[in-house]
DNA sequence: CTTTAGCACTCAGGAAGAACGAGTGCTAAA
DNA sequence: TTTAGCACTCGTTCTTCCTGAGTGCTAAAG
């Protein structure tokens, strides 16, 4: 059943004031701040029927009302005005993200702070690590007769290199030979195709400096590994505590230890994001982490290129400032998937990397 | 003036208890626990003596003795027996540091989460970043007609990659003289010398492709000043909430917000951790920083190869396990030592990197 | 049928006081 | 110098009481 007009412009009222004070509203500061030119006796009636329906709830018989998650999920569903941020804020925000050494995964690090400072919520960062990566070339660059660097490059175009030193010499047309051998055998496999036969077939066809196959290898399947698998970037934990619904220390405690458990979260938070595109917001019981039953999230998604996704969000107590968080949380999240997606060129700033 | 033994075995009773109950200590119980065959009345004279010193301090006239910072001093210089590690757990900490990529700062993260885990007190490591380094060379791999790798190293051997893609074609001919160019106009060049004239120069001699010395000098730029720009890792801020002295959230909320500002807490630390070797405690007052003034902090200082130093710290209450912690700490951060340090060769595993 | 004023009722939170008890300092005897 | 004894202090805890914000219900007014 629909609610009324006036029904709706209480539940607002009282989601917002709710929001901005943490104090449970009553009946006599909604006559005046809702708007309507009723009496407090109205609007003790209508909230009793809200609170029937569920969308408020008391904290106990002589106190004002307090949205429920069903309200904030109505208010955010409909009676939430989307923020703007200024040019001035967007602009900022970019700029920031732009900042630095672009390292994929220092960007993101970077985003999550950033988004938690903006905020003032604790916040986290996550790459989607599903796609299977092959290696796309070997290059291996003699430094002195002691040492080379192996260059490795993925098919993400993503390019890593090592040191590696050596106890014998090592001359150009032998690093030669490996390149080449490097390249033959292992380019285009992904990590669970370099079995351990292929590298023997290899290091019997390098002769003498068979050592460095296996040395060369490891490093490319460590490579692999690091990009395909996932990581989280948690930011701010702190914040929780700027939270009056946080001065219980105990809870506190318990949300900043679920917080930092990286895997928890990752499962807790990957799933329901990549689903959609723009931000998503998780209230209260939405959440399927029973660590987040009284906590609300909320979720935008960005592209790192290749079809590879990542979501950044925010954790905090069920009255949040949603309509500004999810504002703040969507320019960023758009400014990664730019950041990620520009072709740069020499005339502009160059491009993706490691 | 020097304390009596029997003084002493009281102090040092007083610290141990209070270490691990946070409970102000009292005669009776110190009776039984200090080991002496006195009455709680004979204690409670020495107590009003230890008190009058200042080693003692008493919450209030009807509450049992706390040690002060002075307290604390003096058991550390002298009462403490000195915890060794299993020699299991050490194996433990040395493997986990080997674990994973090594990048430096990974490698240092890591080791941060590891000593805050192993501790259960925040943590946080840095490294310095004094040294003017230096370019010792380039490299320019081509991948296809449109994007190249250029490979820099610095004089610590340190090598950073990136891939470039460019609007127009280039052929293998150009990239050797790219190559060359760059290698004779920039190395040897720190980080100030690399002005925009010398760059300018560059250019003119680079003809058609002049834009690219721009782009690759200012990659390099960006690796220079990331590795000498010292990094601050902080790790486990969550376990402040632990310790009973942190119950009031105001006291917890200040702390963790200065953990989280890098700049100073690397300003407040940095400076007497590197003057001493081996592991350096910090009771309370005797830190500079106002914020800390409460908290006591345990460093270890650890070597990253090229003289380079990093320090290793937790920061917790002043009622600390010092024992315990040093000994934790000074072996991680010998792990840290001997893992920067050790000339990796292909036999065994390989080494320094990126 | 809806709105409003009035009123009795509820209940969290704070203040004030009482009882408790751990721990002290001091004194006098061993 | 050590010990037993004892009065005293003072933080903690438990009760009780009071206050006031906010409610739900009722009955009158629109």
């Amino acid at each position: 059943m629909e609610l009324s007009e006036r029904k709706k412009k209480i539940l607002r009222a009282v989601v917002e004031s709710y929001i901005q004070t943490a104090e449970p509203v009553g009946s006599k500061a909604l006559a005046q701040l809702a708007g309507l030119k009723v009496s407090s006796a109205t609007i003790r009636n209508e909230l009793a029927d809200l609170t029937e329906q569920g969308y408020l709830e008391q904290p106990h018989t002589s106190a004002g009302r307090v949205p429920s998650p069903k309200g904030y999920r109505l208010y955010v569903n409909e009676l939430m005005e989307e923020q703007r941020l200024s040019l001035e804020e967007t602009k900022q925000i970019n700029e920031a993200l732009h900042l630095k050494m672009r390292e994929l995964d220092k960007v993101i690090d970077q985003a999550g702070r950033m988004v938690s400072q903006l905020t003032n919520y604790p916040a986290f960062a996550l790459t989607e690590g599903a796609r299977r990566l092959t290696i796309k070339r070997f290059d291996l660059i003699l430094v002195d007769t002691a040492s080379f660097i192996a260059v490795v490059m993925t098919d993400s175009s993503v390019v890593k290199n090592k040191l590696f030193r050596l106890p014998a010499e090592l001359s150009e047309p032998q690093l030669q030979l490996l390149t080449t051998l490097l390249n033959t055998a292992f380019v285009g496999k992904t990590l669970d195709q370099l079995t351990p036969e292929l590298m023997r077939v290899a290091e019997h066809a390098a002769g003498s400096s068979y050592g460095l196959i296996s040395l060369v290898v490891s490093f490319a399947m460590e490579v692999l590994d690091s990009l395909e698998s996932s990581a989280v970037y948690t930011a701010g934990a702190s914040h929780i505590l700027d939270h009056p619904e946080y001065q219980d220390v105990g809870k506190a405690q318990k949300l900043m230890s679920y917080l930092s458990e990286d895997r928890s979260l990752a499962q807790a938070l990957a799933l329901p994001a990549l689903e959609g595109d723009d931000t998503k917001i998780l209230i209260g019981p939405e959440n399927v982490a029973d660590e987040l039953k009284d906590t609300s999230v909320v979720l935008a998604s960005y592209d790192i290129g290749d079809g590879m996704k990542g979501v950044i969000g925010v954790v905090g107590p069920t009255r949040m400032d949603y309509a500004k968080v999810a504002a703040k949380l969507s320019c960023v999240a758009d400014g990664l998937s730019k950041l990620f997606g520009q072709p740069e060129l020499p005339p502009s700033a160059p491009e993706k990397e490691e």
